[in-house]
DNA sequence: TTGACGTATGCCTATACGGGAATACGATGC
DNA sequence: GCATCGTATTCCCGTATAGGCATACGTCAA
């Protein structure tokens, strides 16, 4: 069996990188497939295979101005990626508070890259 | 170009749903191995696989014990993951507010699968 | 109509995957 | 030493990818 499809759910959307990318540069607000292309320097159909899959988890929205399609974030649907990531909140926090700890972490992070 | 590998990064670890079991079966403290297989129904090899992914990317520590291996959860880091999400979170109060639109996101999520 | 523009799609390849089965490894108890 | 338990690793497979390139599609201007 292989990885599960990159629309299978909003975390396996989400795992590219690009994608990710994309998503950022859609917060200022609705943006076209050309002005994408330009600002994040990628090829025009990578840029439009990804908005494809962000569009059929629901991350993003499309409309039609002319000759141009228009994209604009979902951010409604990165809900499931915020309540998973709730769960951890707390135990995370514990650490936190201890800075000694979370500093060590730092380190080791660095260390091992 | 194939997918990025998964464990070259938190985000491409959690996109597996079977990883996210282990974590969430994490949350309350550490666990053997064989424990997260009877809990969560994998084979053995299965869970250790999946836990040297989680183990690369820094989202559990091992220890031993005996011939036991006692995994952990390392919440500090999924911090990649809040700061990505942070962005958002005003993007996303901002539609949360208008309850009429979250609801229709719901609505269209259940009909879109 | 014709051409140009903006975008989407198809084909291709190398690559990394997840799961199953078998097996290797390390620690324990006798 | 030896059998056994608990884990990790290896080999195999079918499969879905991301990117490059070429091209099809829809819209606008002249």
């Amino acid at each position: 069996m292989p990885r599960s499809s990159t629309t299978s759910d909003v975390f396996n959307a989400i795992a590219e990188e690009r994608r990710r990318d994309i998503l950022d540069a859609l917060v200022s607000g609705e943006k076209a497939v050309g002005t994408l292309v330009d600002d994040l320097s990628m090829s025009q159909p990578q840029v439009s295979k990804h908005l494809r899959v962000l569009s059929e988890v629901g991350l993003v929205r499309c409309r039609a101005d002319g000759r141009r399609r228009l994209y604009r974030l979902e951010p409604a649907r990165l809900r499931p990626l915020n309540d998973w990531l709730a769960k951890y909140e707390q135990a995370w926090n514990a650490r936190l508070d201890r800075v000694e700890d979370y500093l060590k972490e730092l380190q080791e992070q660095g260390a091992q890259q």
